[in-house]
RNA sequence: GGGUGCGUAGCUCAGUUGGUUAGAGUACUACCUUGACAUGGUAGGGGUCACAGGUUCGAAUCCUGUCGCACCCA
């Protein structure tokens, strides 16, 4: 045994700063455009927000990725994993906006030009913070691509597109109620809006009928300040308590509008008193009912959410404000007959949390239904596949009721929308104005066009002015997959990479992105984006809560890889990565992977001190007889690894993937090879350390390439480390000098397995003399037998192939049960003060006269006893019942029967030695 | 209201088409500073598989219902 270089423990933060920059260096993350035969295997990175942070969400799904993208390229694909990120508009413009703030300023004093360079600014600074947490997350994107949705070339696509789906009559204007946000001043989108369970009231108020002002019809709403804009009550038309009531004419109180009373089979009879006031400016449902029954639409707020002109007395009033103040009103008239608790549903703008207002605007849409069809046709034949499938039904749920999707956003950070508007049509900030007015007057469509048009083509006005919104940020992200390779231009990349192979996200985003890039990729690229989509859980925090700011259960994943060391956290990740199962992370995990890390490295570390100067020749095997049985044995195990790690990982098992590393690394290789093998080692010169050396390398390099996906950083020093040992030159010179490497794990060709190992005999034989090993220990444990004192053992069994076995292959069991003696006996030992056990077909002694504990002895035979008794019994009466013998299969029976042979054996056996225990 | 998932050892989770007396990790207990590793070794205790029915020769696994938790949609 020699020296080694490597320290006694493993130290993550300087072994991961070193490989990085030498990656990049070598290209390794580069993928070629050109299609040079190898397959392709692709996937573009869920873009985070470019000023975010890296959060545990982010670490979670780019650990999956590059454990896929890893695998490819060893595996030698031509392997591109696309980075980027998007623009995030309205978070962005909050946090500048907020930054402003501070200063004393607002983006209107500062000018729409101003605003946006500012944002700039902004995303110079904090744009590339991400990019180096990926990094040093030791993601292996191919930085050359990367992307930010408003690049000139994806900002080009986003134009390209908008003008086709116009022209095509996909893209509209129109008048609508759509989600506003009273802080961001924008619409929202439906999926941008969170719901929240809340405790309100339901109102009950008395509308006055207008020829007899005692009697009236009692509505119930959880928002009474509306009733401001008023223009109907309504009832189900079979509604016998209002029969006599439909047609009739009521008094709104505070306002003193009359209002019909409708009938409508859309009112639900068994809500409150089954009538219910009509506001169309205001309430999605009453909007459709409005629209159905000509009713005036009202509006009756400002962009804030404060009461407005139409408000009357109350105008100026904010929105909360006027309830209190409404309510007061009503109850001093008389007509709040009725208080009660409510719980129900409110949304919340998903950027803010303020409480959205449904608002009348004018606004762009994204006519979705046309393009749903496809998606959903794709998913049906099986074009993309989702992983675990139970999502595609969320996928078809969502599009089959596709709304149409509100994309114009009332904000300056973004994609502004290529349409301009003439003097003489309509108004070019429609959005802005209230119920709809917008839409009047003027011969001239708005003008829809890539680049700013010189002059109106209807009236030839020049004096046009672009809409002044910008486009939803999810219109950008939805053409990702091949805005990011280069489209509307037909690129070689294109040719190579799209569709892509699979998508990585989480399910909280499969209406906000996958489908809108299911529908897009389809329309425009006439293929689906990806083949794959692997959906997976949410991380939570160790209570199962999802991790927020305001809770302030965050773990912090940088903090985390600076605690534990980036493989530990990213091992951890893995492991936890069940499918159809959300994570619950608990700092001691990531705790337990470091120490496996450290594991591995001093595996390492034992092997280097093992070979000495001696190198592997790797071009003369060792003889085939110079393989000892443990050689043979973790051969086999590791080709069984090899076969279950390659396949876990094409069905994206992850966490059966990692285990099964884990368990191999941990509890195979280093808990009995490494000890089996150790006796030999120091044999020099001796065919059988040869082997043992030869077996050592190639299956701990093999191990190394295997992990190297999960954790990149200690494979890859390990493994430079390592390749002096085989005549390759270590990335650290015998001074411990560094020097770069020629080549890299990056690189090196994943292990292959054709099929699956079976298990032969010189596999079966180590585990039994494993089994026998433990045995002994235990009864050394047992009787407080001294870890470095020296025992006999006899082994006793009718087997005689097991004794052939035994004759052959004692060694392991005298140097790994602490042996001073090992004896193989035919007739049974009958020497007072012997501890006995039974293992598989065999009854191990250790005499201990002298030093055992009788009364444990006893104890631990009569529960051994008790056990074998209870297991027979359940076995006879499983064989003495008929239906069992004739309806099971036959080998479940003979399988059974077996069982019991053996244990009525073993319980001879322990009863035996229970008799002579004296 | 509609839907999805979950409930297995103190904790976090595995458990393939139903077939040994249900397994890991972690925590816990005892012993051990042995030339890879105390971030370690050896051994051990710990579970009525949420509950109640049903199907079956046989159920943690399939079916029905109940309870509890989480999430999504309206």
């Amino acid at each position: 045994m020699t020296p080694t270089t490597l320290p006694k423990g493993y130290e993550p933060q300087e072994t991961e700063a070193r490989w990085y920059p030498f990656w990049l260096k070598r290209r390794y993350f580069h993928a070629d455009d050109k299609n040079d035969g190898r397959k392709s295997f692709s996937i573009v990175i869920p873009p985070p927000n470019v000023t975010g942070s890296l959060h545990m969400g982010h670490a979670f799904n780019m650990t999956l990725q590059d454990i896929l993208t890893r695998t490819r390229r060893m595996q030698g694909y031509n392997t591109c994993w696309l980075p980027g990120t998007d623009h995030a508009g309205i978070a962005t413009q909050n946090v500048v906006e907020k930054q402003l703030a501070q200063e004393g300023r607002d983006r209107h004093a500062l000018g729409r030009e101003a605003f946006v360079q500012r944002v700039l600014e902004w995303k110079k600074i904090y744009g590339e913070r991400i990019v180096h947490q990926l990094q040093r997350l030791g993601a292996s994107c191919d930085w050359d691509r990367q992307r930010f949705t408003m690049d000139d070339g994806l900002s080009r696509a986003v134009r390209e597109v908008f003008v086709h789906l116009h022209q095509e009559g996909l893209i509209y204007r129109d008048t609508y109620l759509v989600n506003w946000c009273p802080r961001c001043h924008t619409a929202l989108s439906d999926i941008e809006v969170d719901h929240e369970e809340m405790s309100g009231h339901l109102w009950h108020l008395r509308y006055p009928l207008v020829d007899n002002l005692h009697e009236g019809i009692v509505v119930v709403t959880t928002r009474p300040e509306t009733m401001l804009g008023d223009t109907a009550v309504a009832v189900h038309p079979d509604d016998e308590r209002y029969q006599g009531l439909v047609g009739k004419s009521l008094q709104l109180p505070l306002v003193g509008r009359t209002i019909p009373v409708i009938a409508d089979h859309r009112v639900d009879r068994t809500f409150g008193t089954g009538a219910v006031k009509v506001t169309p400016a205001h309430d999605l449902n009453d909007f459709h009912l409005g629209s159905d029954h000509h009713l005036e639409r009202i509006n009756i707020f400002t962009p804030d959410a404060a009461i407005n002109e139409a408000g009357g007395r109350f105008a100026g009033l904010d929105r909360y404000a006027a309830r209190t103040a409404v309510l007061e009103a009503l109850e001093q008239e008389g007509a709040l007959v009725q208080t009660e608790l409510h719980q129900h549903a409110v949304g919340h703008c998903y950027r803010c949390k303020t409480v959205v207002e449904p608002y009348l605007s004018l606004q762009w849409f994204v006519k979705t239904a046309p393009l749903a069809e496809r998606a959903i046709q794709a998913v049906r034949q099986g074009k993309t596949r989702f992983f675990p499938r139970q999502w595609e039904r969320t996928f078809f749920d969502w599009l089959e009721r596709i709304q149409p999707w509100c994309i114009s956003r009332q904000i300056w950070w973004g994609h502004r929308i290529p349409a301009w508007y003439c003097p003489n049509g309509t108004a070019a900030n429609g959005a802005k104005q209230d119920g709809g007015e917008a839409i009047t007057g003027g011969r001239c469509p708005p003008i829809v066009s890539r680049d700013a048009p010189k002059s109106c083509p209807t009236c030839g006005s020049t004096a046009l002015t672009q809409d002044d919104d910008v486009l939803d940020t999810w219109f950008s992200s939805a053409l990702w997959p091949f805005t990011t390779f280069g489209w509307p231009d037909q690129t070689m990349a294109l040719k190579t990479f799209y569709p892509t192979t699979v998508l990585v996200t989480g399910f909280d985003i499969i209406f906000f992105w996958v489908a809108r890039m299911m529908m897009l990729g389809l329309r425009f690229m006439g293929d689906v984006p990806f083949h794959h989509v692997y959906i997976h859980a949410l991380v939570r925090d160790p209570l199962g809560q999802k991790m927020s700011k305001s809770k302030g259960n965050v773990i912090d994943p940088l903090e985390m890889m600076d605690r534990y060391g980036t493989d530990a956290f990213r091992f951890t990740l893995a492991a936890m990565a069940a499918q159809g199962r959300d994570v619950k992370l608990h700092e001691e995990q990531i705790g337990g992977y470091r120490n496996f890390c450290n594991k591995l490295w001093n595996a390492a570390r034992f092997m280097d001190m093992q070979f000495g100067a001696e190198r592997l020749d790797r071009d003369h095997s060792p003889d085939k007889a110079d393989y000892s049985l443990a050689d043979r044995w973790i051969q086999y195990q590791y080709q069984r690894v090899v076969y279950i790690v390659t396949r876990a990982i094409d069905a994206y098992e992850f966490d059966v993937a990692a285990r099964t590393l884990y368990q191999f690394v941990w509890h195979e290789f280093c808990d009995w090879y490494l000890e089996a093998v150790k006796p030999v080692l120091p044999q020099t010169g001796s065919g059988e350390r040869r082997a043992a050396l030869h077996t050592l390398w190639h299956t701990f390099e093999g191990t190394l390439r295997l992990l190297h996906p999960f954790m990149p950083f200690i494979t890859e020093e390990l493994w430079q480390h390592l390749q002096r040992l085989c005549g390759g030159e270590a990335s650290v010179d015998a001074e411990g000098e560094a020097r770069e490497p020629k080549r890299s794990i990056v690189v090196a060709p994943w292990p292959t397995a054709a099929k699956r190992p079976v298990a032969n005999r010189d596999v079966k034989a180590f585990d039994l003399l494993r089994n026998v090993i433990s045995g002994i220990r235990m009864i050394r444990s047992q009787h407080q037998v001294a870890p470095a004192a020296r025992v006999t053992a006899i082994l006793r069994t009718e087997d005689t192939v097991v004794q052939k076995m035994l004759g052959v292959q004692s060694h392991y069991i005298r140097s790994l049960a602490k042996l001073d003696r090992f004896e193989l006996r035919i007739t049974r030992l009958r020497e007072p003060g012997t501890a006995v056990t039974v293992v598989d077909h065999c009854e191990v002694a250790v005499p201990l006269a002298g030093v055992i504990d009788f009364a444990a002895e006893q104890e631990r035979l009569s529960r051994a006893i008790a056990k074998a008794a209870g297991a027979i019994e359940t076995l006879e009466k499983k064989l003495a019942n008929a239906h069992f013998v004739e309806r099971a299969p036959e080998e479940v029976v003979e399988a059974d029967r077996q069982r019991l042979a053996q244990t009525e054996a073993e319980l001879h056996k322990l009863q035996d030695a229970a008799t002579h225990l004296l």
